[in-house]
DNA sequence: AGCACGCCGACT
DNA sequence: GTCGGCGTGCTC
């Protein structure tokens, strides 16, 4: 008889565990990756099967067989005492398969990989792999149990019937479509990485790339190279640069053997892919994060562009970061991993210094032999002192007049959406706070609202302060919207500027972005405005200026990756300017000047931005030199939340005394920086841990094991990007 | 999560 | 004497 070890799809912390069914012998097709309608008590459940053995047969004289369920899949023998719960005899037996195997023996490793490394659901991690929305689920219709099994999609006849193309027959076909003019950093790269796919010892080529110097190209050959090999290849890069753009660089190779994965696709739409990708139609996938989790074959090939944003982390369970999950991928796999920026994370450089199959291989030049355009510093606060009031330097004015009146194009970029920052009373000092978060609320021109940046509430803006009735409420700060109505006051009599504006705003609709940059790009004078989206990406030929109208808004963060992220902001949106024939030149407004992370990004000069970062980092305990971990403690009660926080502090240093030692720290339970977030408290616990430590081994025996808190929740955000 | 078991208060 | 409150514990 064979037996099955199974996750079932019910999200409770205390059933997180796999659990032991028979399987019937007169059951078809039960395998690794299949739903499963299992009985669980007196309820049904759907599970899904992360493992197969042949159950060991106890000696039959044994009147008490110690458990079937001990021919475990995990060794628990001799953890577990012999309680009463081990002398269960029958296993209940797996009722019926619901689905084909969205998942092989590697993806059930891959799930308890995730869920270990950080501390997060089985079932979370479980659907990681799982298509959206097609999964079967049982629901209680008044005492019954019933199953809803997603109803079967037809697929276009078209697709069905294309022929599954050999592997080195799209290789072929892409290589011919190659343009032989490779850079010496580019060739150098190419070499690299085709040396690790040689080895298939699961190396790392960091392609360190300033912006424009042909990293995509750099990506495509490797892929041909994966396809030569009979492998398959993901490409992740982040939400906001998957354009029609990057998509079509990536066809116009391969062909529609190239499958496209985002969020903004419908269920349908992505279950389409899914099955192409796991039929083998598809062997090259382009997506966001989620996609490194499809049902590639023979995996050969990950690239993750843009390698140090921030978006490749998940915020929610599981908190996974893509990199560093891509990286343990292909080291079980035997495959390579590319990771190309122009501002790798300082992690990822470090590494590449102390781990051998990390390598790292720089493009220091444009493709097109093009200097990057010269950036300059505008002190802002002297800019105050002699006089000017405008957000708008003179210098910024003078070069974006110029720029516009030659029929050019400039990008300006500041960090903040709406109008102003936030409201302020002149006469009492009142600023409006959002009701259910500890955060002031945003100035909307729009409809003359206040909106939380942080849970979406919105309310009218009080025409007279609601603290003291002045009548004096002043707008401080400048967001995209009082920027965009400035920049038309400064541009009354050029009427034929085209300004858009791009935000979050203006890009909630479905292709809203794609529609904002045709705009953008027809020809003539025209001004791009926008947050940090079109920071990266955007290349356009005729942009020969680009503005930052307030560099250091990010730098005031108290977040240990400030500066980095300030330092990477200015360096990535230069590389938007003169990318084509014209000259570029790149002007960064700031009141923080003399910050080392806007000079060093100014002169293009990691070398010396690092030299200062670093020794903070370490001093401080921080990445690269640290790991850290932050234990999230939030609920509607603050004391009960508190609490909580207060007994997981000691648990935790109960734990680093008992089971790891000095080296490593918590810095106690505090308050989050954002104390209150939709109504809910929210209290911290920061863990600092050696570099190579194995987080997990203290922290999830602190958060499983502890009794579950009716109205507390606890999360541990391993390898956190943000701390606020 | 969902459901049973279990031991104490007010009702057909 | 039963109905039912929600505390505790278990589910392969």
């Amino acid at each position: 008889m064979k037996i099955a070890s199974v996750i079932l799809d019910i999200q409770t912390q205390s059933l997180d565990t796999p659990y032991t069914y028979a399987v019937p012998d007169d059951m078809d097709g039960a395998q690794v990756g299949c739903a499963v309608l299992v009985e669980f008590g007196r309820r049904r459940a759907v599970g899904y099967i992360i493992a197969i053995a042949e159950a060991q047969e106890e000696s039959h004289d044994a009147p008490v067989s110690p458990a079937v369920r001990s021919v475990a899949f995990h060794d628990e023998s001799e953890a577990l005492p012999a309680t009463r719960t081990d002398r269960r005899v029958e296993l209940k037996p797996l009722l019926s398969v619901l689905s084909a195997p969205y998942f092989d023996e590697f993806g059930a490793r891959l799930i308890q990989f995730i869920a270990h490394e950080y501390i997060a659901p089985l079932s979370s991690c479980v659907h990681l792999l799982t298509p959206v929305g097609r999964a079967p689920k049982v629901v209680k219709r008044g005492d019954e149990w019933e199953l809803q099994k997603p109803a079967k999609r037809r697929k276009k006849k078209d697709a069905e019937a294309a022929p599954i193309l050999d592997d080195a027959d799209i290789a072929r076909t892409a290589q011919q479509r190659e343009a032989f003019d490779l850079t010496e950093g580019q060739m150098q790269a190419i070499q690299a990485i085709e040396g690790a796919m040689a080895h298939a010892a699961g190396g790392c080529v960091v392609v360190d790339g300033v912006t424009g110097s042909g990293k995509t190209e750099v990506y495509l050959r490797a892929i041909r190279a994966a396809l030569e090999r009979g492998m398959g290849a993901i490409v992740l890069v982040p939400e906001i640069a998957l354009t029609p753009q990057t998509v079509s660089r990536f066809e116009s190779r391969f062909g529609d053997t190239v499958a496209v994965m985002h969020s903004r696709m419908t269920g349908g739409e992505r279950y389409d892919q899914w099955q192409d990708v796991a039929s083998g139609r598809k062997r090259v996938v382009v997506g966001a994060r989620s996609a490194l989790f499809c049902p590639m074959e023979r995996l050969g090939l990950v690239v993750i562009d843009e390698e140090h944003e921030s978006t490749y982390k998940q915020e929610s369970a599981p908190r996974y970061h893509a990199r560093d999950v891509a990286a343990w991928m292909v080291c079980e796999l035997g495959a390579t991993l590319v990771l190309g920026s122009a501002t790798p994370s300082i992690e990822t450089l470090c590494r590449t210094t102390y781990d051998p199959s990390w390598h790292r291989v720089s493009l220091p030049g444009r493709a097109n032999g093009k200097p990057m355009p010269p950036v300059r510093i505008i002190d802002m606060a002297r800019e105050f002192g002699s006089g000017s009031r405008s957000m708008f330097s003179r210098t910024l004015q003078e070069e974006l007049f110029a720029a516009l009146d030659a029929g050019h194009k400039a990008v300006l970029m500041l960090n903040q959406r709406g109008f102003a920052n936030f409201l302020l009373c002149r006469e009492c000092g009142y600023v409006p706070e959002c009701p259910t978060c500890s955060v002031s609320l945003t100035y909307h021109e729009r409809g003359n609202m206040l909106v939380c940046h942080h849970c979406g509430h919105r309310v009218p803006a009080p025409p007279v302060c609601p603290a003291c009735g002045s009548p004096y409420l002043k707008k401080f700060g400048a967001g995209t919207q009082r920027v965009e109505a400035e920049l038309l006051k400064l541009l009354e009599g050029r009427e034929q500027v085209r300004v858009i504006r791009m935000d979050s705003d203006t890009t909630s609709s479905r292709d809203a972005h794609e529609r904002l940059l045709r705009e953008f790009a027809k020809p003539g004078a025209a001004v791009l405005l926008g947050t940090q989206m079109i920071a990266k990406g955007l290349d356009f030929d005729e942009v020969v200026l680009v503005g930052v109208i307030n560099a250091d808004t990010q730098l005031r963060l108290p977040d240990f990756r400030s500066a980095e992220r300030t330092f990477d902001l200015v360096e990535q949106v230069a590389g938007r300017a003169g990318r084509g024939e014209l000259d570029g030149q790149v002007l960064v407004q700031t009141y923080m000047a003399d910050s080392v992370a806007i000079q060093a990004a100014a002169t293009y000069n990691r070398k010396r931005f690092l030299s200062d970062e670093l020794p903070k980092r370490r001093m401080l305990g921080y990445p690269p030199y640290m790991r850290l971990a932050n234990i999230l403690v939030w609920g509607e009660n603050a004391d009960e939340v508190r609490d909580v926080a207060l007994e997981l502090d000691a648990r935790v240093n109960e734990a680093i005394r008992d089971i790891v030692g000095t080296d490593w720290m918590s810095l106690g339970a505090a308050p989050c920086a954002i104390e209150r977030l939709r109504s809910q408290y929210r209290w911290h616990i920061l863990i600092k841990a050696p570099r190579d430590a194995d987080i997990a081994r203290l922290v999830e025996p602190v958060i499983r094991k502890r009794r579950t808190h009716k109205r507390v929740n606890v999360a541990c955000d391993v390898d956190p990007f943000s701390l606020l």
